[in-house]
DNA sequence: TGACTATATGCCAAAACGATATATGTCCGC
DNA sequence: GCGGACATATATCGTTTTGGCATATAGTCA
């Protein structure tokens, strides 16, 4: 999926500037399983502006620069349609962390310690936010279903690691595992 | 993490060429977690060898063409150790499938059904693939740590989704759930 | 005051993707 | 037995995306 459809199904939920479009990305449920740059999102909103599936209304702004607003057009809307009509390719994932676990042999073991509970950390703070999410967005059909399908994977992640981690400690200082 | 890592990370099981590279990464257990084209994976190598991270050997072949067998040097495995001991970055997980979900409002109810199978029928395949890897890779606390993460990930996902498509049929037709 | 964060847009080099080209062998079905 | 699909093997190339930098203004915190 390309960053003009991204784009087009965040301006379905609210008008927002390309600024608010990362925001939302980086803070709202889509975070779980999208990542876009602002060097991508603001060549798509030009392109799709000049194809007509958006409107911008420039808002003043006292201090900060202007900040356009985007809307999605029906045309928008009809496009959008189209593109998410078709059966999704595969997910894509990729770990760090989990090439670092493979290769754990050439590292020591403070080093793999300490990106585990990076990593639990990292899990704990995505599962807050989709609890955030769940009281503050509108519920919607989509909402849940992300927001749960969510859940499920990072609760099930968190308990894995909990469990790797007491290993590995109980293998290092057998009498004192945390 | 960027591709020279990750083929010196491969090249550290096995010697291999780009081609088997690339197949280690698509049916090993690499699959799960990391992704790369030969576009990536072949400047990758060169820029390795002209570095001495990697040396060549180049294998006939009847037919084929010549295979160039890579395999990691000293330098190289030095290299790797510095890169890895660094504590990795976020994981990064992009989801058409979950992206057509949440505007699932815009979408039929045929369509809806069709991707949750065919993500099904992904994360059923991934999983043979990982319990495939645990009888033929050779068993390293690495692999292990990764398969079992891997397992509860994937077991997850598709209990999440069982349950939302079971939800799904009663909805439009509550007397006939699959 | 100096460092940092937030708002807001945009450019650019480098990285990566994905499709295609090329060449050959094997295996399967019709 | 012949065509088509697929596996082996390497490499290129246009396009997309990333990630860092530049620019500008204003508020916050030490």
């Amino acid at each position: 999926m390309n960053v003009r459809t991204l784009c087009l199904g965040v301006l379905t939920t609210c008008e927002a500037s390309g600024y608010e479009i990362k925001k939302e990305i980086e803070e709202g449920l889509f975070n779980h399983f999208i990542e876009a740059s602002y060097g991508s999102i603001y060549p798509a909103l030009t392109q799709l502006l000049a194809e007509g599936l958006l409107t911008v209304r420039a808002e003043e702004q006292t201090g900060k620069p202007d900040k356009k607003v985007y809307a999605i057009t029906e045309a928008g809307r009809r496009a959008l349609s189209r593109t998410i009509a078709v059966v999704p390719g595969k997910d894509k994932y990729k770990s760090e962390f989990l090439f670092q676990m493979f290769l754990q042999q050439f590292v020591a073991t403070e080093v793999i310690l300490a990106a585990i509970d990076k990593q639990l950390s990292d899990l704990r703070s995505d599962l807050a936010r989709i609890a955030d999410c769940r009281t503050s967005e509108t519920p919607t059909p989509g909402t849940k279903f992300v927001a749960d399908y969510g859940d499920a994977v990072l609760t099930a992640s968190v308990s894995c690691l909990e469990q790797k981690k007491s290993e590995l400690l109980r293998q290092i200082s057998p009498l004192a595992a945390e």
